[in-house]
RNA sequence: GGGCCUGUAGCUCAAUUGGUUAGAGCAGAGCGCUCAUAACGCUUUGGUUGGGGGUUCGAGUCCCUCCGGGCCUACCA
């Protein structure tokens, strides 16, 4: 047994996250959670809304709220539908909590005594009219370079061309469109990483097995043109974690914040205080996953991130953390995803193109997405959503090959001996076979579950489901029942053991279906099963059950193509 | 511009890291079964591995080049 913490990217706090968003960190993320527990380790799963910085402000402006309400409500949002998804977070935490205030300021006064911060004083365009220093992307106006008329003040969406948003003829506030802007002088604290470049070179040298779209993003930023950049990490904003505060070893930082990439990271740290604090325990609780002098030394960091998110998490959270001179625990496997397109191009929430988390289950049940979305998960290349896809994935791994799996077993139990696991009957040379069989493929299995293979693991996760039809087509319990009754009773005592065999392999993947077919077996030793042979034998003759209802109803082609229409983004 | 990833059967993907005849699932074809959500099982068609050149006893894998797709490039988070 051993102890595993899990973090996953914050989904940020600007509205609903659609199906890439999901499947990029936190349903991966959940897998690899439900999996770890399920074979008897200590986990720790954690992640949290990401509130802080300039869209969060404005989405509140647009909505009329005030943004710690706003903050709230879409928490509360995000949370619900995090649990629709089956996502079993040990704390779904905020990043604007009272724990995260705390934890930013002391990171900063660590890393300012380091003398790993710099004040930097720079011109930032303000906008009278907004109130507020406008980020490079929120500032819109005609490229110099190919006269687009609406590119933006970080990059040229038509030319692609980077641009400052000095550089933008007739500049405009891309909140507000006013073209009072003005070039302001102020200061902001940088994070001196380029001092660590070698330590952080060497760090990321050390870690075995990384993804190569970890590495080479990571191995990128570190040596690309003049290598390691610093980077500052405060903004003039009001919502955030204030950057002046007591014990700062800085003055002359009232009204700024620090930014979302410094505060967010910590907020892993954070959330595992908040999970403490709403649990009723103390701090040595949440400090044994964390601090290697207090408890972590033990444990196993693995995070989940879209390949957006690397950057942050191979170079400015460790630069944090090492620089603080303080023995945090760091990530020991950093696992990222490449992005999921939708039908031929980009998922959109402007064009309301694509599937987000809150349509998604008002359509269909998590169990659903939660199988196409990690059986296709993009960890090579990116990756894309189809409805035909889609449907014949659901339709026929999960209704054909385990749902109606369930469905034939249980009824015709129900037809020949009654709702009760039947006596009688002995095993033999194809029960012999099939378990053999089931201990190779389970320690494949479990070997790219290990691995976070996850479309791999979902392959062998099916290949164990074919080969339950296999030996029922072979064993044909319906023509030994003719003439060996016996027999029959102990192909089904067998055959409905192996419904719970799957519900305890399956639950990582769909955990809901597994508990409704642990539920129509009456059954809850969820105990993995370190023997298939052992294991097929949990339910005993004389085990009552219930045949339940269709385990997973198919998608029809009416309704791919109504939904297909629905949400092309067209209409 | 620079960097990285990627191109394998009609579709979605594998291929133990250079090693026999390139494999699965879906779709297609044929057969079987009748317990089951018209489900399941068996058999089977289908590939000049994007094109070209090279290294090697041997290349899907390494090198060069061309063509196509995608991502990143530090102030979106």
């Amino acid at each position: 047994m051993a102890r595993i913490l899990i973090t996953s990217a914050l989904p940020y706090i600007n509205g609903i996250k659609h199906l890439g968003n999901l499947v990029g960190s936190q349903l991966p993320a959940d897998l690899y959670a439900r999996y770890a527990r399920a074979r008897g380790h200590e986990v720790m799963f954690i992640c949290a809304t990401d509130e802080h910085g300039t869209p969060a402000e404005i989405a509140a402006a647009k909505a009329g709220q005030n943004v710690a309400e706003y903050c709230a409500e879409l928490h509360q949002v995000q949370a619900d539908l995090a649990r629709g998804f089956g996502l079993s977070f040990n704390h779904f935490g905020r990043s604007s909590s009272a724990r995260n205030r705390a934890l930013t300021q002391h990171f900063a006064a660590r890393l300012g005594a380091a003398g790993l911060i710099e004040e930097v004083s720079e011109k930032q365009v303000y906008s009278p009219t907004d109130g507020r220093f406008l980020p490079d992307r929120y500032i819109e106006g005609t490229c110099p370079n190919c006269g687009y008329e609406r590119a933006r003040g970080d990059q040229c969406e038509e030319c692609t061309k980077q641009l400052d948003p000095t550089d933008l003829i007739d500049p405009r506030s891309a909140i507000s469109g006013a073209t009072d802007l003005e070039v302001r002088e102020t200061r902001h604290l940088y994070l001196r990483q380029s001092k660590l470049r070698d330590t952080l070179d060497q760090w990321v040298d050390s870690q075995k097995g990384w993804p190569v779209l970890t590495t080479s993003i990571a191995k990128k930023w570190l040596h690309d043109g003049d290598g390691l950049q610093d980077r500052g990490i405060t903004r003039d904003l009001d919502w955030g974690v204030p950057a002046q505060f007591e014990g700062a070893p800085w003055q002359g930082m009232e009204g700024k914040v620090f930014y979302v990439w410094f505060d967010a990271p910590i907020e892993y740290i954070a959330a595992t205080a908040e999970w403490a604090d709403a649990h009723g325990k103390d701090e040595a609780a949440w400090r044994r996953w964390w601090r290697t002098d207090e408890g972590a030394g033990d444990v196993r960091y693995v995070q989940f991130m879209g390949k957006d998110n690397v950057p942050f998490h191979t170079l400015s959270f460790p630069a944090t953390l090492i620089g603080s001179g303080e023995p945090w625990k760091m990530v020991d496997y950093i696992k990222s995803f490449n992005y999921l397109n939708y039908d031929g191009g980009q998922f959109s929430t402007s064009l309301g193109r694509g599937v987000f988390m809150d349509q998604a289950l008002g359509i269909l049940p998590g169990d659903y997405w939660r199988w196409w979305l990690l059986s296709h998960a993009p960890e090579n290349s990116d990756a894309e959503f189809t409805w035909e896809n889609f449907q014949a994935s659901v339709n026929k791994d999960l209704a054909d090959v385990l749902g109606n799996l369930v469905s034939r077993v249980t009824k015709f139990c129900r037809s020949k001996f009654g709702e009760v696991v039947p006596e009688g009957g002995s095993f033999g040379a194809r029960e012999d076979q099939l378990i053999a069989d089931f201990r190779t493929r389970l320690q494949a299995y479990e070997r790219h579950m290990e691995a976070m293979e996850i479309r791999k693991s979902a392959a062998e996760l099916r290949a164990l489901w074919v080969l339950g039809n296999e030996y029922l087509q072979d064993a044909a319990p319906w023509s030994a029942f003719k003439t060996d009754p016996d027999m029959a009773a102990a192909q089904i005592r067998l055959s409905l053991n192996l419904i719970r065999f799957y519900a305890v392999l399956s639950q990582p993947f769909i955990p809901e279906a597994s508990a409704r077919m642990m539920a129509a077996l009456n059954c809850d030793d969820w105990s993995w099963p370190e023997d298939p042979a052992t294991a097929l034998g949990t339910l005993p003759a004389g085990h009552a059950f219930e045949v339940p209802d269709v385990l997973f109803a198919k998608i029809t082609d009416d309704q791919r193509a109504a939904w297909a229409a629905q949400f092309s983004g067209t209409g």
